[in-house]
DNA sequence: GTAATACCCCATTAAGTCGATAGGGTTTAT
DNA sequence: ATAAACCCTATCGACTTAATGGGGTATTAC
């Protein structure tokens, strides 16, 4: 399940993306607009200016503006970021990589092996969509 | 994240499936050869008793079996059984769907386009794999 | 420079889930 | 009848999640 810190932050992104000619987006701006608790959604933009995605300006006129071109930026990156390992299994993991403590021998493990299927095909659905399709998508609702 | 729950799930139904010459297998014989407490396994497998995956002979000499030919057992049933729904958001689930309190229309939002395409990917892995095929796989050490 | 704005950090909490344990009850084959 | 095996309910500690609260520090506009 996607929890709510992800979603939140995918939702930022987006909003951050759809408004990038305003210069800096700040957080309250985002709050009101998306719903989200001023305070959740500064542990959220925090996490996400550490992983590299967008930065900061403080001050009067500051906020938050993606760090990349939106085109550049991926879900899987994002997902990854703020929910942490895509696999289902920590065994198949591409970043968070960790050995079963029960399982023997992972050649011959039939969840391994499966896991490391959905992992692939997940991976390959994440990958392919940026942060800049997602945007133009959701904002289709304000062109009608 | 799979749950400990769902991975005792589908070892003990393997085990199940790799025995089935020996008729009723007992929770015992199965928590001590995969690892799992016996009470725990005990309500697991009473989950897929309810779901129709397995049946049970009470007695001496009593135990699980599969209630179907395994290869038409498909682990997204299992899954689905032992973790609840596979989709990432309620409001992609087939069989456990919600609607986003949030979200203010489906049709527009990005992240329910996103996790349709995820789910979609995953189920498709999930139902070509049967309980067989995964059980076929894991008995491979036991040869060599 | 100073006040307003906005980012940054730490600690806490309520609720919920997970893995496991405990104890007792019922059914059935021998 | 008795042992083996299934069935049910309740509880527990550890952990995670979503959210609050309070108090900073940096920076911009005026």
């Amino acid at each position: 399940m996607l929890s709510k810190k992800t979603k939140y932050g995918i939702k930022a992104l987006t909003y951050i993306c759809g408004h990038e000619s305003d210069g800096p987006i700040p957080i309250s701006k985002i709050s009101e607009a998306e719903n989200i608790s001023h305070k959740f959604l500064e542990t959220i933009l925090l996490t996400l200016k550490k992983g590299g995605i967008v930065s900061s300006k403080k001050g009067k006129g500051g906020g938050y503006y993606l760090l990349k071109d939106p085109y550049e930026i991926l879900m899987s990156d994002i997902i990854r970021l703020l929910s942490g390992p895509i696999a289902m299994v920590p065994c198949v993991s591409l970043n968070f990589y960790e050995k079963c403590d029960d399982c023997p021998d992972e050649e011959t493990c039939g969840i391994n092996r499966l896991m490391l299927e959905v992992r692939d095909s997940t991976l390959k659905v994440l990958r392919e969509k940026s942060l800049a399709q997602l945007t133009k998508q959701s904002s289709r609702q304000n062109i009608t």
